[in-house]
DNA sequence: ACATGTGCGGAACGGAACGTTCCGCTACTG
DNA sequence: CAGTAGCGGAACGTTCCGTTCCGCACATGT
């Protein structure tokens, strides 16, 4: 909250601003990665501003939530295109997933999905994660890395459970997380097969689509 | 809704009301295993009854919650004895996470804990639960079944993120369940150590126990 | 047959939470 | 020095939900 005017060309009320502009963002991103029904007062004191710096900059909460998504979206496509450059499949698979649960970029995803209507960017950029994730684990796969019995769509549901791992602050979450992801990652190895395939199918394309859909609350009936 | 009075000794009147003590139990436990802060009304519209016949049995939501929530201790408790009666130490282990997550018990207890305040009845089973799994993960690991770096309260964690798995009906997350729970179950045998320890270290009782006090809403700041 | 009270449906009530708007102030800008 | 961009935060209107309450229907006991 200091730091008057040296790294920006802008001077004064407009610097900060500007400075207020990151600020807010990572605000939301930090509040709605914990609880992503939270109020928008919440983020507002989170950045330490008032709702209208808030408003100012978004129409709506919604506006909010669908621009933390695109962002969410980007970092994991660069992740993901990170990871795809590793020579070794399965030190790519290995990066991927250890990307994706150390940004907790699920939790900036998937998890705000439903919450705004999805503009065509949201699928351009899920569609481009989707296709680099698979990518790369067909890579795994057809170096006998990775068993040969997961589908591209168990992927999320791996980076679904982990995100659920929810106990204490951020820092001992994603301990917690890296604790939990090395007994993934053994149970994704090629040997782990030897023990038995995998019952039933992973989603489907649609199943998974319907997160993007609108739907109210929490599911009950009223 | 009809069979009128061939089943119990009341009749008429009296019966009905018999029967809507398992009728609202049910539903209740349907709706809130499907999202834990649905509003009650949404309990007697799945029961078929109106508000009254709920408030009639239970002086709040917070008891409903408390009764439901004991329930599922004990269901656990029967599940976790069931397995501890296997004979082999593997096939122990394997029942209680099968049982575990069919049953969806998780959903029941710690899903609904912190949600009501809770009675000593719910520590004594709690404790009982955790005396039970634990006794199960030693023997496993003494017989070399499981690998040994990992500790009974990464079992919760376990449950958890299985838990998570929330796509569509009832029955389709019970398949998708059974699917991971395959996964898990690989990653926490003994040769799946091979690969590397398991970094950091599991949940202390505390973090576990947290859980239980009541706390506001969604966990960001107002 | 009739008075009685139990059990219940669902409207009504009171309060809490939240998204959004608006007013007024501050301090840069030109 | 007038004008205004940016902002803090109170206020507003709405939605949602737990709980209460009123009136009805029917089984029960005489």
């Amino acid at each position: 909250m200091s730091t008057p005017s040296t790294d920006a060309p802008l001077s004064g009320r407009r610097a900060q601003a500007a400075r207020n502009d990151a600020v807010i963002l990572d605000a939301a991103r930090e509040v709605f990665m914990a609880a992503p029904d939270a109020p928008v007062s919440a983020v507002a004191h989170a950045a330490g501003v008032g709702i209208s710096a808030l408003y100012r900059r978004y129409a709506s909460k919604e506006e909010l939530l669908a621009t933390l998504c695109l962002d969410g979206l980007r970092r994991f496509v660069e992740i993901a295109r990170a990871a795809r450059d590793t020579a070794d499949p399965w030190g790519a698979f290995e990066a991927l997933l250890r990307g994706v649960v150390d940004a907790d970029v699920h939790s900036l995803t998937v998890h705000l999905a439903g919450r705004f209507a999805p503009t065509p960017e949201h699928g351009a950029l899920a569609e481009e994660a989707g296709r680099l994730a698979g990518e790369i684990l067909r890579r795994a796969q057809d170096a006998r890395a990775v068993r040969s019995d997961v589908v591209d769509t168990d992927l999320p549901m791996v980076y679904e459970q982990l995100a659920a791992i929810r106990l204490g602050g951020p820092a001992r979450d994603a301990a917690l997380r890296r604790r939990y992801l090395e007994l993934h990652l053994a149970s994704l190895r090629a040997d782990a097969e030897a023990h038995g395939a995998l019952p039933g199918h992973g989603p489907s394309q649609a199943e998974l689509g319907a997160r993007w859909q609108r739907e109210a609350g929490t599911g009950a009936a009223r």
